[in-house]
DNA sequence: AAGATCACG
DNA sequence: GACGTACGTGATCTTC
């Protein structure tokens, strides 16, 4: 890479996995302002803070292991495999402890399948051969078989350098020696076996006398004691093993090497954003004493620090036409440890598009557009069966050559630029912003590259500011830079003239795509400071950023859909319908659109003279179901019919023929798109198509879901929480009798029937049981008289009355209700459980209508919110649960307290124990969280 | 582009 | 005292 701007003397090697762990348990519990634990992070500020004082280095990075299973895991599966997971309070550090690396302008290293410490290793040797002297921040005994003359550990906490004499204290032998001892001893906590009966002191003892492990399994037989003499013989394959086990790799093929590791100064502000903003003011003073940063008493940066400056510069804009320039801006960027990307393609549909070009931005007003598929004519992807997976993307049919030079501008071959580009998108050491990234995560990953770590504007952007405005990033643009971005439709065009953005001439191309991800780069540097500032960060770090990349994993997958089970269906309804229609005009005496509530309003209210007409506001009759069914009950038989009908239509319309229209002829399956910002209390949203309102409440319609199957030698596992709303309003408002209820696992809705209506269980009439469900959804709701009476078709007086007793029942849900609304007044919103702020529109309004909308929404948002965080973080979950337990089974869909997976025949029933484990501990409350599941060949099946 | 309707949790 | 109301979505169709 980069020639080395200063010379390799002083190598510092922090092991950064190593030391969150151990500040973690030595430091006490202590929590940002807005409540995550941070005290591992705090211990690994002041430790970075000291080091760099005390040791002085010219090169030196942070190493971290990665999760996930290893190389040593080929050849010998159970290494490390009973590792009890990490406590609650230190999974959120490990996110921070990253940015906080970025924060202290220190390289972040890290590589799937090997270990920090071998990673660790690789460098150290690669150090000294330079001559370099390397010092290792960590106190794993792991490390110690790398100290040399050149190559020291530093015990940050204890502050104790460990050399060869503290390694012979540790070990009973030099430090070129106690690979051999580690194998003979084994490690229970790693799982290493060693020799059964031998420990450290024996071990040290034995290759003392024999020299090394080699020669003692070789001489084996000499040993005077017999027990041991037999271990040695009987385990000597157990300790070969061993003994690779603990060697650390020194030959990793790493990305970046150890020159690249130039020692930076911080920036003061980044580093006193991120300090000030966890919370660590002793820590911002000496930072602030020691740079001069622009810090206000609040601890939060001042404007004008060039983060607002919008003059941006398209002479900084940078067209990428050649291998050399690419791997220029790829160099910055890695040097840089943060970039924005953008994707230009030819469809706003992830799961189809074409990839056009690449937009990276490395510093706001620096910008460079990669264009990569301009000119080279029109849709010739990939032919259908590429073999490759979800829309895979076959290279060797890309470009197209027979289109006419001329038109083609010159261009990086896309396979080259995706050569080039996929160690920097991947590296987990840099940060990947983009705005709406989950489009380019699907985009890359259908081009072979798996895009991480990353951080995503929009929802940054919806985790601090709700739904009060948009997020998209023209809005945004304009709501925090006061800058108006150059609009899609100015560089291609809309309506029917609309161009792809292939046919975009280069020039404009180059001006719009790098302007978006220079506009992503500066939106970041002002929203993720708010992230901690706002307290936002627990429900940004452990729920929104780690459920994108498991949103666009379940999209690309998509579900498969039997098209002529669609077809059968549509036929069927279309027969009927026009049978029905048929019915309706004679019964109407004439013929009008069935689908045209007002020409049906005139028939009914008008012609015919049905009583029982209102009007809507806009002065057209009301046609509503409710209506119609009110009208039927008359005796009315054409209101009826036209029930039957809109049923039909409506299944026939948004159902079996659109469903059809979805089907990607890449992958035969359908993939929907998750909104992750799109509804207000934090549940996800579902569109083109919308895959969480497939019908399942009528006979008819739930015919639909006998068209969602499994893929071959596959089942469909659903599996869904029972209650979890009620469960969480028994939670969240202390209902020690819901509570009780739920423990025993009891029936909810008979349970309070039983009590507010004093019946016994055994023998309930179901009419009292509806009765009393439809309170409890109710209460949910924020409920009215009026609401409840039009629900259950009672006098709004008996309906006051059944509401009065169940506040009697449950006392402490008025209080919750009253609490809800309290706060929402004063705060103009409420939280979740898990942090989530959820902003009240109209809570203060002086129209009283608007305002009780407002104060039921602040008693529903909690609920239904909390519901939602509970879901994401079984979402975030079950995947990695999935593959530990060495299953294949993939998630498929999310439908608000429903997951619906595939899975291999012959491990569904295995999934569905992990499934149904995950998401019961996904939270722990004071009622037990229940989760059933169903396996089927269809989703129908399977519910 | 808005409103009505209706599918889901 | 009268408003009007269950909470949260997205798709389709008609009408303007």
């Amino acid at each position: 890479m980069t020639d080395s701007a200063q010379p390799l003397r002083r190598v510092v090697l922090v092991d950064g996995s190593g030391f969150i762990f151990r500040a973690f348990h030595a430091l006490p519990p202590m929590s940002s302002p807005d409540g995550i634990p941070v005290n591992a992070v705090y211990g690994f500020c002041t430790m970075l803070m000291k080091l760099r004082e005390d040791t002085r280095p010219d090169h030196m990075a942070v190493i971290f292991d990665t999760k996930g299973k290893t190389f040593r895991n080929d050849f010998y599966p159970a290494y490390k495999a009973h590792r009890p997971p990490p406590p609650e309070e230190l999974i959120p550090q490990f996110g921070l402890i990253r940015d906080a690396v970025r924060a202290f302008n220190l390289p972040s290293i890290e590589l799937e399948g090997f270990e920090a410490d071998d990673l660790i290793a690789t460098y150290a040797r690669q150090a000294e051969a330079q001559g370099a002297h390397v010092i290792i921040v960590s106190s794993d005994k792991d490390l110690m078989q790398l100290v040399t003359d050149r190559v020291e550990m530093f015990d940050a906490m204890k502050n104790r350098t460990i050399r060869a004499a503290e390694v012979m204290e540790k070990f009973g032998v030099a430090p070129n020696k106690v690979i051999d001892v580690q194998a003979l001893a084994g490690d229970a906590v790693d799982n290493v076996p060693g020799v059964p009966g031998i420990g450290v002191k024996t071990a040290a003892q034995l290759i003392d006398e024999y020299g090394d492990l080699d020669s003692l399994l070789e001489r084996a037989g000499e040993i005077k004691q017999p027990k041991r003499r037999e271990k040695l013989i009987e385990n000597a394959d157990l300790a070969r093993i061993s003994r690779d086990l603990v060697t650390l790799k020194t030959d990793v093929p790493v990305t970046h090497p150890v020159d690249d590791f130039d020692l930076l100064e911080p920036d003061p502000d980044v580093l006193l954003a991120f300090i000030a903003t966890h919370g660590f003011k002793s820590l911002a003073a000496k930072v602030k004493a020691k740079y001069s940063g622009t810090v206000d008493a609040n601890g939060l940066t001042e404007a004008g620090t060039g983060v607002n400056d919008v003059s941006v510069t398209k002479a900084q804009y940078e067209l990428v036409q050649d291998e050399e320039r690419l791997k220029h801006w790829i160099a910055q960027a890695d040097y840089e440890g943060t970039l924005a990307v953008d994707t230009e393609t030819t469809s706003l549909n992830a799961h189809q598009a074409k990839l056009v070009g690449i937009s990276i931005s490395i510093k706001p007003g620096e910008a460079c557009y990669i264009p990569l598929g301009h000119g080279l004519g029109d849709d010739d992807v990939a032919p259908v069966a590429t073999g490759a997976a979800q829309g895979g993307f076959d290279f060797d049919s890309e470009p197209k050559e027979a289109a006419p030079a001329k038109d083609i501008p010159k261009q990086i071959p896309l396979k080259r630029a995706i050569e080039l580009l996929k160690p920097l998108l991947e590296d987990r050491g840099i940060l990947k912003v983009g705005q709406n990234i989950k489009y380019d995560k699907i985009i890359f990953a259908r081009y072979g590259i798996d895009v991480a770590p990353i951080d995503d504007t929009m929802v940054l952007s919806y985790v601090l500011d709700g739904t009060s405005h948009g997020h998209g990033m023209d809005e945004l643009a304009d709501l925090h830079l006061g800058y108006k971005t150059i609009k899609f439709a100015d560089v291609a065009g809309s309506g029917k003239k609309q161009i792809t953005f292939d046919q975009v001439p280069l020039d404009k191309a180059l001006d719009y795509a790098a302007e978006d991800a220079d506009i992503t780069l500066r939106l970041h540097r002002i929203l993720k400071p708010r992230i901690a500032q706002e307290h936002m960060a627990s429900v940004y770090e452990t729920l929104d950023r780690p459920l994108v990349p498991v949103l666009a994993k379940m999209e690309g997958i998509g579900v498969k859909i039997d098209a002529d089970i669609l077809r059968n269906l549509s036929s069927d309804f279309a027969t009927r319908m026009a049978v029905l229609e048929k019915t309706i005009h004679e019964m109407a005496g004439e013929p009008f659109n069935l689908g045209s509530p007002k020409q049906l309003g005139e028939i009914l209210f008008e012609k015919m003279s049905l009583t029982g007409g209102k009007k809507t506001k806009t002065g057209a009759w009301q046609t509503g179901a409710d209506v119609l069914e009110g009208l039927a009950a008359q005796g009315h038989d054409l209101p009826a019919r036209i029930l039957d009908w809109r049923q039909l239509s409506k299944l026939k319309s948004t159902y079996t023929d659109a469903l059809a229209t979805h089907i990607n002829p890449k992958t035969g399956r359908v993939h929907t798109s998750y909104g992750q910002t799109n509804v207000n209390t934090g549940r996800l949203s579902s569109n083109e198509p919308n895959l969480q309102n497939i019908p399942i409440r009528s006979e008819e319609g739930r015919k639909i879901r006998t068209a969602f199957i499994a893929d071959k030698g596959c089942k469909l596992i659903s599996a869904d929480y029972s209650q979890i709303e009620l469960r969480l309003l028994a939670h969240v408002a202390e209902i020690d009798a819901l509570r009780t209820a739920f423990k025993n696992g009891e029936d909810i809705h008979a349970s309070t029937a039983s009590k507010v209506f004093g019946v016994p269980i055994e023998g309930m009439d179901p009419m009292v049981r509806r009765k009393a469900k439809a309170i409890n959804f109710g209460i949910i709701y924020g409920i009215s008289a009026f609401g409840l009476a039009n629900q259950l078709g009672i006098p709004q007086k008996e309906a006051k009355a059944f509401i009065e007793a169940y506040f009697e029942i449950y006392p402490g849900i008025r209080d919750y209700m009253e609490r809800a609304k309290d706060f929402a007044k004063t705060h103009g919103m409420v939280r979740t459980l898990f942090g989530r702020k959820i902003y009240i529109n109209g809570i203060n309004d002086k129209n009283g209508m608007r305002r009780s909308f407002g104060e039921r929404a602040a008693i529903n948002a909690p609920i239904q919110g909390g519901a939602a965080d509970i879901i994401k973080r079984a979402m975030i979950a079950v995947p990695d649960a999935l593959t530990d337990a060495g299953l294949k089974t993939r998630m498929l869909l999310q439908v608000h307290d429903e997951l619906i997976f595939e899975a291999p025949d012959d491990e569904a029933e295995r999934a569905v124990k992990v499934i149904r484990d995950v998401m019961e501990n996904a939270a722990h409350l004071t009622v037990p969280l229940i989760a059933d599941a169903g396996i089927g060949n269809s989703w129908a099946d399977a519910h």
